[in-house]
DNA sequence: GCCCATACTTTACGCGCGTAAAATTTATAT
DNA sequence: ATATAAATTTTACGCGCGTAAAGTATGGGC
């Protein structure tokens, strides 16, 4: 490729192979190249420009295997949800992917689909990536409990959105005890006060959520009605439309209000409902009121839309960050003293 | 950690540091053990039943970096879409996932979320990660072209769901010059010709599309109609919202049937006809039917459920994998001969 | 002008493993 | 038993970079 006969007219820029081979055009020893990638800052301004000019011309990237070999800690940030496919941890993850990127790490995101089986084997591929640490938000109850409690034990983790409890580890996710309240308020302010839909429960959150509707509900001085549908797996929408179908056929839900355990049944109970001929809003001619939590992406869009709980994305997403880069920052230092719980708001829509 | 009094009782094992150390526990040398992990049908049965009785006791793994920084070639496979929050995209990925571990590779699965600049970033990402191939779903229209075609001349590439012609490199898709056809002969036969709702197209399948239906029309007689709506970035269904209201507004959509040129955009106009009290599907005093593409996941809990044309996903993340794995072996064999369309079938649902 | 802190260069070693070549063992065929 | 092929061991080198130590250059303050 290179021309052999001296003319030195183009001189085409071989590639460069590695940082000697680049630390060379940069008229600059090879340390202090691998310094500057790994702080920029810390070399003079003058040798940062040198350095710099040479790097437009022949666009050199260390190895990064070579680096994360030798380095103790790598620069990697492991992110995993439950099911990607879930719009809802689909933003979530994309929230703190960039929060990752700009803090200087470089995450990697995994889905467990689903499956605990998915999911132990994205904690044996983070624990061979060695990374500096992992953003977590486990299955629920279909999770390994064990080997998610001794992978935290060896890499610095957050959990996020769905807690595994008395495992120390610091943990940021939503508040129900205070947005199911406030939901449950509102529903009895404006009509029948609303009974509970729920499958079984996959995880933490939808047991606090059950349980903060029964509190709101004793509190207001209502009998709390519980309706809980069968079926497993996360095709929630699914789930909802069955229960939907089934409750409709055998005569309604006890009360004209619904509060479902979260969006996505919402949106199977709604496209049930649709089917069954039961009109769902608040105006003439609706018999019914249907209420969410999470305020899923596709929850505008529902027919009618869905009125619902906003969790607060970016606030868990931007603590889940500034958790991490603290446990990797302070060591191990105190656990669960981490932990962050955030506020959600009512978002006013169509069907309640 | 290890008693040093040599009582020898409880002999905790000691964590293996590295491949030498475990090799010595196997008493099987070192090369042998590389040899084995990178087929373990290399190496004669008798020594293959020793190394892995010892990695049951010391549960082994080798280091990532050590052994991708010398293999000539990575056992990686990247995967790439425009928009994990988009379930079609998250179950093509999952799918895609599966195969690629099942074929001994190790997937790490990246979303652009919508930006040419995360795209950008993520195809450099991907060359320092020396990839041994890489299954691309490009942004499309937005996508620069310059820099996927350079990638492609140095990664393996196949390309899916969305083409970027003249660059030969493989793609594998849907044949949309089957499937929209199909589903106009479908409306055409059950009643009013359908009129094509489109927006501003992000890649060549949309253009495909409306192209399609143009022939399909013309060739049964009719006068294709096409309506385009403003709109652009990600959020399809805000977008068909937007588009259905003001159609309904101006007075419709000048035929009785609306084929949409996919699901998302049909899912917003779907709310939108729900708010403007137009009733769609097919029973008595519906005035709209409703067609889209993709057989999106939640195309079933659409209100009414959507009519649509399914894409295989299975087939195409299948053959996807598998056109990837013949490049990587074959080197860089002929290109565009490996691409491939596949067929989709009709959904009939309620709307249509 | 000297002193000292800082930044840099040189030199050297190690990380954990792939991989090649040569020597040796083991299994299979004759 | 002997020849032959296959599998394995030994030995050795290299990958690209982090990092430490020791020496050299740089620059600012007095």
């Amino acid at each position: 490729m290179l021309g052999c006969l001296g003319r030195g007219v183009i001189m085409t820029e071989h590639k460069i192979r590695n940082m000697e081979e680049f630390s060379a055009k940069c008229g600059v020893s090879r340390p202090t190249v691998s310094k500057y990638f790994n702080d920029p800052n810390s070399v003079r301004k003058s040798t940062r420009d040198r350095i710099e000019a040479a790097l437009e011309k022949f666009d050199f990237r260390p190895n990064v295997y070579a680096v994360n070999q030798n380095r103790r800690l790598t620069k990697n940030i492991g992110i995993v949800v439950p099911f990607v496919a879930d719009p809802f941890f689909a933003e979530l993850a994309r929230n703190i992917e960039r929060r990752c990127i700009d803090a200087g790490f470089s995450p990697s995101t995994f889905s467990a689909h689903g499956s605990v089986e998915h999911e132990n084997e994205i904690l044996e591929t983070l624990r061979s990536m060695r990374p500096a640490g992992v953003l977590l938000a486990p299955l629920g109850r279909a999770s390994d409990k064990r080997k998610i409690e001794s992978f935290c034990e060896n890499v610095p983790t957050v959990l996020f959105d769905c807690n595994i409890e008395g495992i120390g580890v610091p943990f940021i996710g939503s508040n129900n005890f205070q947005s199911v309240p406030l939901m449950v308020d509102y529903l009895c302010r404006t009509g029948e006060p609303p009974c509970f839909f729920e499958m079984a429960p996959v995880n933490p959150n939808a047991n606090k959520r059950r349980d903060a509707y029964r509190l709101a509900m004793e509190r207001l001085g209502h009998e709390p009605k519980i309706l809980r549908v069968e079926g497993q797996g996360w095709e929630f929408e699914s789930i909802g439309y069955g229960g939907g179908m089934r409750a409709f056929a055998e005569g309604g839900f006890g009360s004209s209000t619904v509060l479902c355990s979260n969006d996505r049944l919402a949106i199977g109970l709604l496209a049930a409902a649709y089917e069954s001929g039961v009109r769902v809003g608040l105006g003439a001619g609706c018999s019914l009121r249907v209420a969410g939590h999470d305020d899923h992406p596709f929850s505008r869009f529902t027919c009618p839309s869905l009125t619902t709980m906003a969790q607060d994305y970016k606030a868990i997403s931007e603590r889940s960050v500034e958790t991490l880069l603290a446990l990797i920052e302070g060591g191990s230092a105190d656990d669960s003293a981490l932990s962050g719980l955030f506020d959600g708001h009512l978002v006013l829509r169509a069907s309640a």
